[in-house]
DNA sequence: AGCACGCCGACT
DNA sequence: GTCGGCGTGCTC
């Protein structure tokens, strides 16, 4: 019998034919370990058929697992993301399959079968007098008794130890292992939760079935969570499954509470934040048929769940859903693909979705289910905007206005608790030397270093890269050094020096490095073991503390200004979610808001919550402008250590390009190529191509640009074509 | 990606 | 005459 198989090795896209072994057990979608050329390699099983066109073949050298990995929805999928995001069908295929069995470190183990058959004597005896690596792989185990396959394999070749698997004096076995993740985490008790009218309409809306693709727009506390839970029970009693996706790990506790009182093991969690022996169970259990539900991030997407009735994204508009690294996709686009794939319900659900889906609900591609009140019937906290401008020229130069020390105050003499949120992490953003102007950049990147004064280095957000602090300017040897915008290290510091009492906890990439980080800021915020909680974008999503009384924003401004059509849209959902974490249960809530720009269209229409308001603004000056949805935005960013490399490679596709333009010049809006934002990261030097083209020409024209791109292509630069990124650094 | 094959300049 | 540069092409 021969295999299809698709090789594991980046720059291949095609099936080749590989001879399956009298004995081994392979099946369409299994992992196997092949030689391709020279190079040992993995591959993937798409096919298993009688005969191959090709003459000499080889023969595939070991089975990495029994049980397939993947199947046929896997592959319409990986060949659907590498049509959609050029990228090759093997990228797609291996965030499929655990990363445990990619890369060799297999939770396989061998074990010598003493008991059975053979004890090691008779095993050596029976062994021809030349098989050097049998007779030493047999030695070797019969000392350790058990080890790795794949150590098995590096030592003394895969052949060897596959003719003793199949002469029956090995045999192959897993260790079972079952990790479950997050075990500590309580479970929040909701068998018999009654829905709300307004839910329970919302579900009906969902199952009435004229349109599967929903968009689930609710306000903040209006209660989608139990709407989702409600869908997926209803869902599994059809016998089916569901995918339950949250934007970061951060999320996934909360949620994880919630579903595993609702749904117990049935769950399976799946992100990034796991450990590979985690995921690995995970995954089996989803693979097995044993979990029904997958909980996670945006790669839980890939989960190997069969026969699904429902896919739901919350916090719809959130940018994490866009993947920023290879391979590129958008996590929209696998859920609307998987839920077609298996007929089944995708609901996008936010309390400000983004300009692009709330328009799909106008134009009916998506059915728009509403909620626009909160459960409890409370009203949504006030939001008071202070302009900074006139603090300042009140002679306040420090970081918080006078109203918001007051109400910190109030908050804190009522032994409530406020939640501060600061657009930067780190202590300052940059390091500016005020006699010559020199700024600290970073060595390899293209950008300024940011001053981090608990370990008193300076950092590079890119690549890491740390670096002493300064004593004096290199270029002039001042010591007179002014700091840029101000990070949460230093709102905490400020904390601590106006309210010596309160106990304050920091919320940011330094402080949520580790696994647990998140859960652990968390719970000791939540049991009030602190009274203020300082943070970056990760506190605004959706995490619910009943004693929260107070939210200070205090740089409203700072997404303002990037120069991103996107940025006002972002400034809104923030202030949205920010201003939806105050007052969630017993207290009022209330929210200040600090900024440079007091009468910015976008704060007039966040204060008053006025969703639709913002939306036709900003759909208006997006067909003005056009910008997407009225627009598609290619990008493709060309890098390379060496920066004349880059240049020609960029120039070449340019003029290319622009003869594409000139026999479409009604399609394309904007065509120009430029250095990138950040020109440099990690010593690579960036370039791009960035585009606007019309919508209705998007699939002809991205063909065409990524066959450019293919053909451009050479070793000495790295290629990504980007569709509407999420930033454009 | 590796690795061979193959076609031109510098060299004992 | 040979050694070795790396451009091109192939891997079932």
């Amino acid at each position: 019998m021969v295999a299809e198989i698709i090789v594991d090795v980046c720059e291949f896209d095609k099936e080749f034919d590989y001879n399956i072994p009298e004995g081994m057990n392979v099946k369409a979608g299994c992992l196997v370990n092949i030689e391709f050329g020279r190079q040992p390699a993995l591959g993937y099983v798409v096919k298993v058929k009688e005969k191959s066109e090709f003459e000499k073949l080889k023969n595939i050298l070991s089975l990495v697992d029994e049980n397939p990995c993947f199947d046929s929805e896997t592959l319409a999928l990986a060949s659907f993301m590498k049509k959609a995001y050029h990228i090759k069908r093997v990228d797609a295929l291996r965030l499929c399959v655990p990363q445990i069995l990619v890369s060799g470190k297999i939770k396989k183990l061998m074990v010598v079968s003493f008991s059975e058959e053979a004890d090691k004597e008779d095993i050596l005896k029976k062994l021809h007098k030349n098989a050097k690596n049998q007779r030493q792989a047999v030695e070797y185990l019969a000392d350790k008794k058990t080890e790795y396959q794949s150590i098995m394999n590096a030592k003394f070749g895969a052949q060897s130890v596959m003719s003793l698997i199949k002469d029956g004096c090995f045999k192959a076995g897993y260790i079972e292992t079952n990790r479950i993740p997050y075990k500590k985490t309580g479970v929040t008790e909701s068998k018999n939760i009654v829905l709300t009218q307004r839910q329970q309409e919302a579900l009906n809306e969902i199952f009435k079935g004229d349109n599967k693709h929903i968009l689930l727009h609710g306000v903040t506390g209006s209660g989608k969570t139990q709407v989702y839970l409600s869908a997926i029970e209803k869902v599994l009693s059809q016998n089916k499954t569901a995918i339950m996706l949250v934007p970061e790990i951060s999320l996934t506790p909360q949620m994880l509470k919630n579903f595993r009182g609702r749904f117990g093991d049935k769950v399976a969690l799946i992100h990034s934040g796991l450990s590979t022996g985690e995921r690995f169970d995970e995954w089996r259990r989803i693979n097995t048929g044993e979990a029904k539900i997958v909980l996670g991030a945006r790669s839980a997407l890939f989960a190997p769940i069969k026969n699904i009735g429902i896919i739901i994204l919350d916090e719809e508009h959130d940018a994490s859903y866009q993947s920023e690294s290879n391979p590129r996709y958008n996590a929209a686009d696998i859920a609307k693909f998987r839920a077609d794939y298996n007929d089944a319900f995708m609901i996008l659900g936010s309390a400000t979705p983004s300009v692009e889906t709330y328009r799909k609900s106008v134009l009916g591609e998506l059915k728009l289910i509403e909620m626009p009140e909160r459960v409890s019937g409370k009203l949504m906290p006030e939001i008071e905007i202070v302009d900074m401008t006139s603090e300042l020229r009140n002679g306040n130069l420090g970081l918080f206005s006078n109203k918001l020390l007051i109400e910190l105050e109030n908050c804190f003499k009522n032994k409530n608790q406020a939640m501060l949120f600061v657009n930067r992490r780190g202590y300052a953003s940059f390091l500016m030397c005020r006699e010559c102007g020199y700024v600290a950049k970073c060595e390899d990147c293209d950008v300024s270093l940011t001053y981090h004064s608990e370990d008193n280095l300076l950092k590079c957000h890119y690549c890491g890269k740390q670096y002493k602090m300064l004593d004096k300017c290199p270029n002039c040897k001042s010591n007179n050094f002014r700091q840029g915008k101000i990070g949460t290290e230093r709102v905490i510091n400020e904390i601590n020096k106006l309210f010596p009492d309160v106990k304050t906890l920091r919320m940011d990439n330094d402080t949520t490095r580790t696994k647990t980080a998140y859960v652990d800021i968390l719970d000791k915020f939540g049991s009030g073991q602190a009274d203020v909680l300082v943070g970056t974008q990760m506190i605004a999503k959706g995490h619910d503390f009943e004693n929260v009384s107070l939210v200070g924003i205090l740089d409203a401004d700072m997404s303002l200004y990037f120069s991103d059509y996107r940025s006002p849209e972002r400034t809104f959902q923030l202030v949205t979610q920010m201003s939806g974490r105050a007052g969630r249960a017993k207290h009022p809530g209330k929210v200040i808001l600090q900024t440079y720009a007091p009468n910015h269209y976008i704060f007039r229409y966040a204060k008053n919550y006025d969703y639709k308001g913002f939306y036709k603004k900003e759909i208006n000056s997006r067909e003005v402008t056009l910008y997407p949805p009225f627009s598609v935005i290619l990008r493709i960013l060309i890098t390379s250590e060496n920066e004349n490399d880059v240049v020609f490679t960029t120039k070449k596709m340019y003029n290319e390009i622009k003869v594409l333009v000139k026999e479409n010049l009604n399609d394309f809006i904007y065509m120009q190529a430029m250095k990138a934002p950040v020109k440099r990261i990690q010593s690579k030097f960036r370039y791009q191509i960035l585009m606007r083209i019309r919508p209705e020409r998007k699939d002809y024209l991205t063909e065409k640009i990524f066959q450019i791109a293919d053909d451009a292509a050479n070793k000495k630069t790295t290629i990504f074509a980007e569709i509407n990124p999420q930033n454009l650094n």
